[in-house]
DNA sequence: CACATGCTTCGATACGACTC
DNA sequence: GAGTCGTATCGAAGCATGTG
């Protein structure tokens, strides 16, 4: 029996027709001040999944006709010409060669464009903020190009919320105090939003309350993100239709709930470089043998990398490198550092706690676990590629 | 307080990809 | 080949947090 109506309601990037829900006052507010100004600016933070996204999103369904929209993800878009060429592209409609120019004669192109005089307001949203204000090149001039020249609406989303302290303090003082923060969902309002997908997603009568209440703690507990929980909801929904029943259950939760736990980090893993996959070998080992789950950043893990990496083409990195690695695997969200005190030696300590079951990750990457690779369907590849990548990596530093 | 440890920040350098 | 970017790497200086 089928359960699913519609895929796409379970899409990550689905905003449902009618009005957000918890989050419609501040996108109606967003858009008459747009309505109202040239200069609306205003930065959106918050942990990943509580609809910073959907509220830049909903503001430009709103509102697309009497504005130019631009959409500008600095995890991706990153670079002052990178910038540069996108915004040009996006308000030209056309495609801009930025090849052989340098960053003057680019940035002399958009300030052109930023000034032409237009009927159309334009309202430029930064996603992911802090990925571009926390890299150690100066590309975030960028903002203030864009603010010094023309008039435009600018929203920055961000998931640190002190961002803001490292932005460059010319541009920090343009955008004033005006902050939107978002609170994590409550297990109501997660399980609010979980009903409207259901009713959009789902075929009537397969699922009930409890089956949502149950996902929506859930997610709450384990990250407060949004997307998580519908994420959650959509398997747990598959593996009721693989189990052909008419009606999701409990069981099917459970289910559902080992697979999202385990795939992240072995969706990403496959795609890290090289050093990046050692780092985070040594830093599961470590965590291993202190048996508390987390991993002393210097010396242990880092001779532990050594060591995995000594019998690799280009040899070890330094430690000093070794720490901007640390840093990439916190960007990932792979791992939290903390601070401990030293016990028989000075100084502090600094340690790092997986934010994945790493036991679990061991476990398949050393290929101990016979019922690991039982699993069919859409998650085994990217498993099996993590597993050969680590036993790779293993082989060639001939260590085990 | 002087010193140890481990980190961050800043700047220098090397190198590949690219255009002129 | 010169010039320009962007990225990866590393060393020096300095800071924070601890010990004796």
């Amino acid at each position: 029996m089928k359960i699913i109506e519609d895929v796409n309601v379970f899409d990550i990037n689905f905003i449902p027709s009618d009005e957000l829900q918890f989050r419609q006052e501040m996108v109606d507010s967003a858009c008459e001040n747009i309505k109202h100004s040239n200069t609306y600016r205003t930065c959106v933070s918050g942990d990943t999944g509580r609809g910073k996204t959907a509220i830049a999103k909903k503001i430009s369904k709103r509102i697309n006709d009497s504005i130019i929209y631009i959409w500008v993800n600095c995890s991706e878009t990153n670079t002052y010409i990178q910038i540069s060429k996108s915004i040009i592209e996006q308000i030209k409609k056309e495609p801009y060669n930025e090849r052989g120019k340098t960053r003057d004669e680019i940035s002399k192109d958009l300030i052109k464009i930023l000034e032409t005089k237009r009927t159309k307001k334009i309202v430029v949203v930064f996603d992911e903020i802090d990925k571009l204000v926390n890299k150690k090149e100066n590309h975030q001039q960028i903002l203030f190009t864009i603010l010094n020249h023309g008039n435009m609406n600018i929203i920055l989303i961000s998931n640190e919320m002190n961002f803001a302290e490292r932005l460059d303090p010319r541009v920090k003082k343009r955008f004033g105090e005006n902050k939107i923060i978002l609170d994590v969902y409550s297990p109501n309002d997660m399980y609010q939003i979980l009903k409207q997908r259901a009713e959009l997603g789902l075929k009537t009568n397969t699922w009930d309350s409890e089956i949502l209440i149950t996902i929506a703690k859930f997610s709450c507990e384990v990250s407060g993100d949004i997307r998580h929980a519908i994420q959650l909801l959509e398997k747990t929904a598959v593996k009721a239709e693989v189990a052909k029943k008419d009606k999701i259950d409990l069981e099917d939760i459970r289910e559902a709930i080992k697979e999202v736990q385990v795939s992240d980090i072995e969706q990403v893993f496959p795609t890290l470089p090289k050093h990046l996959k050692m780092s985070i070998i040594a830093l599961v080992q470590n965590a291993l043998i202190t048996r508390e789950g987390y991993a002393v950043t210097y010396p242990d893990a880092y001779f532990s990398y050594e060591k995995l990496a000594k019998n690799q083409r280009f040899g070890a990195v330094g430690e000093r490198q070794f720490r901007d690695y640390l840093r990439s695997l916190e960007m990932l969200n792979l791992f939290s550092f903390q601070w401990r005190t030293a016990i028989n030696r000075r100084g502090r300590l600094r340690i790092a706690v997986p934010n994945f079951d790493f036991k679990q990750f061991w476990e398949r990457i050393n290929g101990n676990n016979g019922d690991g690779g039982e699993r069919g369907g859409v998650g085994s590849t990217s498993v099996n590629s993590a597993k050969d990548e680590a036993e790779r990596i293993f082989s060639e530093a001939g260590v085990r």
